[in-house]
DNA sequence: ATCGGCGATAGACATCGTCTATCAGAATAG
DNA sequence: CTATTCTGATAGACGATGTCTATCGCCGAT
């Protein structure tokens, strides 16, 4: 059904397709003419003009209220495709004329930010002296949504969760380690312990949406400890605090536990199970400007992993 | 590295993307002005402009040569999707407009074209009156590449093919028939034979980069019989011929047989193994604005297959 | 030495995207 | 029931910009 010559002179322009999705994402031209930083009127026409060199409508303008037309859905979608694959190659171009300088946002999940930002910021400044990274807090869902739309360069997560098709590099493994609290039947002894051990243990986990609660869960349901449903904490803190006031056991990354178990009365026992473990990478969309340039970002990342406490089966003050 | 607002006006047009990717492909200024339409000069601007907006050099103008520079190969694959893209919804908005209208153009394989092509310009006609088809007849590698970049909208091949990621439906089962000279020790009887007894025969083959090749060779490899190296035919009425004179025997698909056996004394045999055949499908474009046209498509052309010959295991005038 | 092709430049012109000012319709408030 | 105040559409002016024709300067081929 593309009879027309691929050479011809397309009926629409980039800004028109910002246009377009300003408009349905604010459903509303003045708001969207103001996000685009242009007058109400000029974003009108231009989109009139889409419309018409479209064929079709896009937004059904009733008086109060835009809406956008059954059509509108596939279209806009390849819009966004469209104005994705422009900025890729801007950013592209940049890219080639300076690597490595700039911003570069990144997101992170919030059970791995607190322990291991300040590290890799060091390490990072140190490398790319002249590059700016931004970070973002978000849980997994969030920030694979956030890299696959364009709006965040790449982020940095557990692999084990889904992800969908994503580049992906991994940085280092961070083990689990179980936490009991100081008077638990299992607070005796230092010495590793297997999984089958918490066979019957309430297990205190994470609230829905972080993914290390996905991750601890499975390897606890494979090993007959189930969750204690009514408490769900929303942070490794306050996970921490209720652990310690005996509400139950959970596990911990590695990478948490010199920072929150200092604060708390916890007894920390290491895993015999290697697959109790996640694998923190990064990732960033396939087809990005940078996948050179994170791949050597991921390469300087990895080459001094955190340093973990060599025995984390200590008591805690 | 990307700092920029998203909704800022990007700083370049989709026109000068066709100028650059004009350039590129013919390696002269006037000559893509040409095909572009437009005057010299102002393809001469745009480009500067384009590059000034990238921040980069994209060709490097040495009299009598245009190249394009080291950093331009990258970013040209981007405008090339870019451009793709934006096609796609012009088409997607065509479609959604008035669907299965327009013209189309379809590859189809030189061993199918000739033999199934009738058949399915009636049926299509009289499914879709509307649509005008378009027919493009090359080797398997050709048409996957025309359909990736967006040059044909879909393409009738062998789905045992190494296709990459396209979209694919099977349309109708082609099994292989044997076809053999008619004093071959294999001519006498007409009953089913099993591949093995080819063992030791001399197989002639197409040429080259024709997929009927790959596949007939592959199931012939497995079973002992080995191709004459030194003849290799063009095309099937020719392979027919080359049988016909003694030369060696080789396997037809049913499709062929009707048509090109009836000039030639041949003795086709039917085989007994099911996997001695090829599956031809249509295949299109993942994310082409045709998806649900296509499908509507392959599932008209495969409710009436072509009626292959009952017995096919009959001695050719 | 000259010619013919190349891309770059200059300047005129028209198109088009933008602006401000304003209109028409419909919900809401008094 | 009317005044207010949102909404998006329209009108007209202005400026930027993409286009054109004409021409230049360059280099290789004749």
């Amino acid at each position: 059904m593309s009879i027309a010559d691929p050479w011809a002179p397309l009926p629409f322009s980039l800004r028109q397709l910002q246009y377009a999705l300003a408009v349905a994402e604010l459903r509303s031209f003045r708001g969207a003419a103001e996000r685009c930083r242009v007058a109400q009127p000029s974003l009108s026409a231009q989109l009139a003009a889409l419309e018409d060199a479209l064929g079709l409508a896009l937004f059904e303008r009733t008086p109060r209220r835009v809406l956008p037309t059954g059509a509108a859905a596939e279209l806009l979608e390849r819009a966004r495709r469209v104005l994705l694959e422009a900025t890729d190659l801007l950013a592209a171009a940049r890219n080639a004329r300076d690597p490595l300088t700039g911003t570069l946002r990144l997101g992170v999940l919030p059970t791995i930010a607190p322990y291991w930002l300040p590290h890799a910021m060091r390490r990072l400044r140190a490398a790319f002296p002249r590059l700016r990274v931004v970070w973002v807090e978000e849980k997994t869902a969030v920030l694979a949504d956030a890299v696959r739309t364009g709006s965040l360069d790449a982020a940095v997560v557990a692999l084990e969760a889904p992800l969908g098709e994503l580049e992906r590099e991994a940085l280092f493994r961070d083990a689990f380690v179980l936490a009991v609290p100081r008077r638990h039947r299992l607070a005796r002894g230092r010495a590793p312990v297997r999984l089958d051990t918490l066979d019957g243990e309430r297990v205190l986990l994470l609230d829905d949406g972080h993914c290390l609660r996905e991750q601890v869960l499975a390897v606890c349901e494979a090993h007959g400890a189930h969750e204690r449903g009514e408490l769900r904490a929303t942070s490794l803190p306050t996970l921490v605090q209720m652990v310690a006031q005996g509400d139950g056991v959970t596990l911990l990354p590695s990478l948490a536990i010199e920072t929150e178990a200092r604060r708390a009365p916890l007894v920390l026992r290491p895993l015999l199970d290697t697959e109790a473990a996640r694998t923190v990478g990064l990732v960033w969309r396939p087809r990005s400007a940078l996948g050179e340039a994170l791949r050597r970002f991921a390469r300087v990342l990895r080459e001094a992993p955190p340093r973990g406490r060599r025995d984390p089966s200590r008591t805690a003050s």
